[in-house]
DNA sequence: GTTTTCACG
DNA sequence: ACGTACGTGAAAACT
């Protein structure tokens, strides 16, 4: 039979390193662990064993004490994240029915050792996976090694049979022993002989065989003198190192392969470990369905439930739960489909209240759409901003309600009503304790009705002023990809990054600044501190501002103008952390405005006939809001005053008057009050308003003296996370952060700037939500024929009459103006105008 | 599917 | 010694 044999410490190491850190809700790290399950069912699929053992060391002591201190001595300390999921990958590999060695006084690769030598002896099949060149050594005709090896950044397993030994070191896989004797190993902390490196151990050991040939003949044989000489004075070492390095064929453990079949799976017990991890991915992949045995789990019961079915598809985003009286239609402890008919006069019916899954997709498919006052897909995104996935099975399993079992032909429709009802329950509670109910019924839930009404208006669009444009960018880009291929001396893509860093540093020898993992850097940093040197780098800083106009707003747009003329964006009210909305398909909320090129394209976002558009955004919000939040009177004062913050800083760090603040000051000072919101480093600063890092850092050291009550939040504001597990906004609005507690001091400077961050950003997000209900309310009243076209963060933009632009503005202004009550005033522009780029004022 | 780059607030 | 601001989405190249 065939054995796969692993080494269990070496391949979760390399998933360790290899997967970014993921963590689970409450903190439980399990990159390894899902990064290893990976692993384990690549090699099921490619191997195809009859049977698996894992191999593990065990930490405590071992037999080969020497070899434990110099592995100690090489090594870095095992980090936190990565020791707590050994346990876990163990529970896993036991409950999924695969058999774990661990032997006292034995390391995972003499078990493995062991294992290949009772191969040899039975006449079996072993093939060992590990990431440790030293099972090399345990090659044989029976005995295959995987080896898996980080080749430039990208993982390659290389299959070792003995042949493959031979062709890769020119050795037997046994001689890799003696080999390892005289050239040591440095991440093993094995000495070898000392000036003896891999291409002299190879020579020697090639030719000689072995290290007692070596020395018993070592005055005989045909060696250099010098290096005779090494071998002699490291006589003793390479001894040792040949002891060390003697992978154990001997470990006390059970070798009869029949042993080490998989056994039954309880799936249930499985899955419900692997939701615990939150391992969805993985749970899909093994056609599990996902289970929780959290203790307070909640039996999913039909209740009064209504599901509705139309176009004969399943109505993933149409699963209405009601409450209340429902009068005949439902009757209690069932769950209905309903027609498309009685849906309707349910929805609209003011009497019935009703939970939904998906009010915005509902709200664009029906009108009239009365009493809702839930969305589970708000409410998923309330308790957990973070998640990507708010599938209806995912939120069942995240929040421990067990999906009903269904017997024969049931309905999965029903099924899903009833398990939608006790997710429903499950996310009113959780959001009830964490005092988010406000947030959803005034905020989210109201925001998704006018967001569906913005994607269903869209955006007028100028598809001949496009298209044009298109075609002339076309043009010049043509013409500067010629000289660049003068320059350069041959044609190629400049387009890919790697053929241009190519061209550039290598061909033509430019400085190469920095490096990305799989090449030069060729990024704008790079160029811009090039481009004056060297004329080609202009005209590839100008090759790419013209082509990424061209492919992504020109073509890009186009393709997206619908037959009505309009651009019809989707609003995504679950994707940001802080609780801002993204745009996507096509993205309206990244349109060219900073450069004086991408800017004209806003000319052809236009008004309809007789129409203009309004444009209305804040001034500084998040500065204003972080003035309230940390009360910082200075910066309240300042703002209250109307003066300009950046130049009020400015003169503050710069210790002079006002009026004496030039340009380059106010522009720093501005990238400081920036960074502040940003959570902020000094070598970010400087890199970011050219100066010396020093020079950064006193900018720093000034704005914190000048707003101390600002420096006082932010350190407060973490040390609150830290406690918690997150933050929150004005509005209640929460942000998970684990990465608070990890020992890694990269990923811990991250959560650090993040519960800087979140709040502010967070709170902004929340206040022009708020701002957008509004207007759309009374713009309904008292403009019915204005629209509220599109939200960029902290500006919004009304399609209106041209007869009605000024009141529009007016009501923009009020509304977004007085949406929260914060310890500053908020101030808003708002310009008309028949484009977009004239509307901006 | 991932990486690199770049557009916005 | 390393990488270094928060939040997004899209296109093109490359694996």
């Amino acid at each position: 039979m065939k054995l796969l044999a692993i080494d269990g410490n070496s391949l979760i190491n390399r998933a360790f390193y290899g997967i970014k850190l993921l963590s689970t809700k409450d903190g439980k790290y399990t990159n390894a662990v899902y990064g290893f399950i990976n692993i384990l069912f690549k090699l099921m699929e490619n191997e195809q064993p009859d049977g698996v053992a894992v191999a593990f060391d065990i930490k405590k002591p071992t037999f080969r004490h020497l070899k434990y201190e110099a592995y100690k001595a090489g090594r870095h300390a095992m980090p936190d994240e990565l020791r707590e999921q050994f346990p876990l990958v163990k529970e896993w590999l036991q409950l999924a029915g695969y058999h774990c060695i661990e032997c006292e006084g034995f390391e995972a690769d003499d078990i493995l050792g062991t294992l290949a030598a009772a191969a040899v002896k039975s006449g079996n099949e072993c093939v060992v996976a590990t990431g440790d060149r030293d099972s090399l050594q345990l090659v044989s005709e029976n005995t295959r090694v995987l080896l898996a090896a980080t080749r430039m950044g990208q993982t390659e397993v290389i299959n070792y049979t003995p042949e493959k030994v031979f062709e890769r070191y020119s050795i037997t896989p046994k001689e890799m022993i003696e080999l390892k004797a005289l050239m040591g190993d440095s991440s093993d902390n094995i000495p070898g002989v000392a000036g003896v490196g891999e291409k002299t151990a190879t020579d020697l050991i090639s030719r000689y065989h072995s290290i007692d040939y070596i020395y018993e003949n070592i005055d005989s044989l045909e060696i250099k003198e010098g290096i005779r000489n090494k071998l002699k004075d490291g006589k003793d070492s390479a001894y040792l190192s040949r002891w060390l390095g003697t992978i154990n064929l001997e470990a006390p453990i059970d070798a009869d392969f029949e042993k080490y079949r998989k056994n039954q799976v309880d799936e249930d017990k499985l899955s419900a470990f692997m939701v615990e991890l939150e391992l969805f991915k993985l749970i899909e992949r093994m056609n599990l369905k996902p289970v929780s045995v959290k203790a307070e789990k909640k039996e999913a019961q039909a209740k009064k439930v209504a599901v509705c079915e139309y176009n004969g598809q399943m109505p993933r985003i149409a699963d209405i739960y009601i409450e209340g009286d429902t009068g005949a239609m439902v009757s209690e402890g069932k769950a209905f489909a309903l027609s498309r008919d009685e849906l309707c006069a349910l929805l609209s019916s003011k009497e019935t209240k009703k939970r939904v899954y998906g009010y915005k997709e509902l709200c664009k498919r029906f009108e009239n759409i009365e009493n809702v006052t839930f969305d589970t897909l708000l409410a998923g995104y309330l308790c957990n901003p973070s998640s990507n996935d708010y599938s209806l099975e995912r939120l069942a399993a995240e929040y421990s309600v067990i999906i009903p079992e269904t017997e024969g032909d049931a309905n999965d429709l029903i099924k899903s009503a009833i398990t939608l009802s006790a997710v429903n329950d499950a996310l009113y509670e959780l959001l009830s304790k964490n005092d988010e109910i406000k947030l959803l019924e005034e905020i989210e839930v109201p925001l998704a009705k006018v967001l569906a009404n913005m994607e269903t208006e869209g955006f007028l669009a100028d598809c001949e002023g496009l298209k044009a444009k298109g075609e002339e960018l076309a043009q010049r880009i043509a013409e500067i990809e010629k000289e660049i291929f003068n320059l350069a001396g041959t044609e190629f893509n400049v387009n890919s990054p790697k053929q241009l860093g190519e061209i550039l540093f290598v061909k033509l020898g430019l400085p190469a600044k920095k490096k990305t993992k799989s090449g030069y850097s060729t990024n704008a940093d790079v160029l811009e501190s090039l481009r004056y040197d060297f004329p080609i780098v202009e005209l590839i800083l100008e090759y790419r501002q013209l082509a990424k106009l061209k492919s992504t707003y020109c073509d890009g747009l186009l393709s997206a103008v619908a037959e009505d003329g309009r651009i019809h964006s989707t609003f995504n009210q679950t994707e940001a952390r802080t609780g801002r909305i993204s745009s996507l398909e096509p993205n309206l909320q990244n349109i060219p405005v900073r450069t004086e090129e991408g800017r004209q394209l806003r000319k052809f976002f236009i008004a309809k006939e007789g129409f203009v558009l309004c444009d209305a955004d804040y001034s500084q919000i998040e500065l204003r809001v972080l003035a309230s939040i940390a009360e910082d009177k200075a910066m309240i004062e300042a703002f209250n005053s109307g003066i300009d913050i950046h130049t009020l800083t400015a003169s503050e760090v710069f210790d002079i008057p006002v009026d004496m603040v030039l340009p380059i000051m106010r522009s720093r000072a501005k990238a400081v009050n920036f960074g502040i919101v940003y959570g902020i480093g000094a070598f970010s600063l400087a890199k970011d308003i050219g100066v010396s890092r020093a020079e950064a850092d006193r900018y720093i050291k000034g704005y914190l003296a000048t707003y101390p009550c600002v420096a006082r939040y932010m350190d407060k504001v973490i040390e609150k996370a830290k406690l918690d597990g997150f933050v929150t906004t004005a509005f209640g609005r929460r942000r998970y952060l684990p990465e608070l507690s990890s020992s890694n001091g990269m990923l811990r400077a991250f959560g650090e700037r993040v519960a800087r961050n979140a709040p502010i950003q967070g709170t902004a997000a929340d206040i022009i939500k708020i701002a957008m209900i509004r207007v759309y309310e009374r713009l309904e009243k008292e403009l019915p024929s204005a629209k509220l076209i599109l939200q960029v963060h902290d500006e919004l933009i009304v399609e209106c009459k041209e007869a009605d632009a000024d009141k529009a503005c007016k009501i923009l202004e009020e509304e977004m103006e007085n949406a929260a009550n914060l310890k500053v005033r908020l101030s808003v522009d708002a310009n008309k105008g028949k484009n977009w780029l004239e509307a901006k004022g």
